[in-house]
RNA sequence: GACCCUAUCGUCUAACGGUUAGGACAUCGCCCUCUCAAGGCGGUAACACGGGUUCAAAUCCCGUUAGGGUCGCCA
């Protein structure tokens, strides 16, 4: 059995990085699914903060999720979970893994900066841990309320990463991780991991900025004696002018989404970014994971670029199946298309909505204005319409007629009938088109 | 400052001691063609720098430079 988690805290809205990070986890679980494993994908809400957790926020994450077709097996809330974490928290106390400082956040801060310009590392000093029973009380009878410091071992803590290869931290460097808050509450590192062996995830997928955090749950893992997951670490990505954090990846799904950015578009872009594979085309997130593998990506970190969403999304509508096509108008309460007008058409689509200027344009009773010159022509052009099947032979035949009646050849002969069948410069082939609108409808607009 | 990670065409990257340094996207050219696309064919284009090690280095080692992550009572 596969578990995967992914794992957002509804404090913003989801952006290209979150996203990536939730197709990641995906792509890897449907990928182990495709080779007949057992997988499950967990929705985790890191709703712990109160005060900015939004349902906003939350609810744009299954948008989001269900916009590119993820679908989730499991959902669980970090809020409905605080008193396992509480039961947790005593017995790790109990055990004395976790001890109880008394510094302010200022205080930190301060000693904090101290450390820096004596250039040592900023670490915890584990003062805390020196004090006594009495200590504790005087500090108390201050009015002071204490929080609590996880006490890492120091050892090395290695795992080996499904991007990075072989990891090593060792506890000295690091400080002794805030635990629990002096109100009460507590920060990400522990109740991740107790959500992760308490929903038996195997396999933990998240962005770079976790490694160091990795090396501290490593030991939490142990300290708590649940099985230490897989884990895997893709470097984050770089936007055009550096970082791409949540300001830079301001990129929302939304945005793409109302641009005509198709979710596979992002799908097979951001799953493939990174590493050496060409982009991935591919009409559905099923096939698109039998091309995902983390192995594959590279431990430099990738530039993003908005722009590569737009040069991609072309060639992602105009494989888009008739099927897909047709729910999609279905769902702007739009009728169903044949498969002559979308293969005729598609190919010059940038984004699906442009699809509708074309049913319009090649809709019954449209009459384009031709110019004086060639009223004469277009006339002669209905007249010489080649009897029987109206198809894609039709307008080869009409053409060599016409150009044998009229002398006219090249850009004379076509362009006419062009702006006269469907009144623009440039579109589709016109041997496509001629079957989509049909004898009649042919003549009608060439008659004007 | 400490601990980690990274550095190859414009971009994403392959190469795991010996290659004409490969592919994809972009770009350019040609073909197709009534147009714009699509499609087909082809071209331009890269090993950050300096030292080693070796018969041989993009590849291994050291250094320099340049990026990045972490060092939060954020997640």
């Amino acid at each position: 059995m596969i578990v995967v988690r992914f794992a957002p805290s509804p404090t913003g809205y989801m952006h290209i990085g979150n996203l990536r990070t939730a197709l990641l986890n995906y792509m890897f679980a449907q990928k182990k699914k495709n080779e007949g494993e057992d997988v499950s994908f967990v929705l985790r809400i890191d709703d712990t903060d109160r005060e900015r957790s939004k349902p906003e926020y939350e609810a744009a994450v299954y948008d989001c999720l269900k916009w590119m077709g993820m679908k989730w097996d499991r959902l669980e809330h970090q809020s409905a979970r605080l008193a396992r974490y509480d039961e947790i928290v005593e017995r790790l106390k109990a055990e004395g893994r976790l001890y109880a400082c008394y510094e302010t956040a200022e205080e930190l801060e301060y000693k904090r900066r101290r450390r820096l310009a004596r250039k040592l590392p900023p670490v915890y000093d584990r003062e805390g841990l020196r004090l006594t029973a009495e200590d504790r009380a005087k500090l108390e009878a201050e009015g002071r309320r204490p929080h609590y410091r996880f006490k890492l071992d120091y050892e090395e803590m290695a795992w080996d990463d499904m991007v990075r290869g072989h990891c090593s931290y060792h506890g000295e460097y690091l400080s002794d991780p805030i635990v629990v808050r002096e109100d009460g509450t507590l920060p990400y590192l522990l109740p991740s991991v107790i959500d992760d062996i308490d929903f038996g995830i195997t396999h933990v997928i998240r962005g770079e900025d976790h490694v160091t955090n990795t090396a501290v749950q490593i030991q939490m893992f142990k300290a708590l004696g649940g099985k230490i997951p897989v884990f895997g670490h893709p470097p984050l990505l770089t936007g055009k002018e550096g970082k791409l954090s949540k300001r830079t990846g301001s990129v929302n799904f939304m945005e793409l989404r109302d641009e005509g950015i198709e979710p596979m578009t992002v799908a097979c872009l951001l799953s493939s970014i990174g590493t050496s594979d060409a982009t991935p085309v591919e009409k559905t997130l099923e096939a698109l994971a039998d091309h995902f593998d983390l192995s594959k990506f590279g431990r430099a970190q990738p530039r993003f670029d908005t722009q590569d969403l737009f040069k991609l999304n072309p060639r992602i509508v105009r494989d888009l199946s008739l099927e897909t096509v047709n729910d999609r108008l279905a769902q702007k309460g739009m009728p169903a298309v044949d498969a002559r007008l979308w293969e005729a058409v598609a190919p010059n689509l940038t984004k699906l909505d442009d699809l509708t200027g074309w049913i319009d344009r090649c809709s019954a009773g449209k009459v384009f204005s031709v110019p004086d010159e060639d009223r004469a022509f277009a006339r002669t052009a209905a007249a010489l319409l080649p009897d029987g099947a109206f198809d894609e032979n039709t307008f080869a035949l009409w053409t060599a007629a016409l150009k044998e009646k009229t002398g006219r050849k090249g850009r004379d002969l076509f362009h006419p009938l062009r702006m006269a069948l469907t009144g623009l410069e440039q579109g589709p082939e016109l041997k496509a088109l001629l079957p989509v609108l049909g004898r009649e409808e042919t003549v009608s607009r060439l008659q004007g």
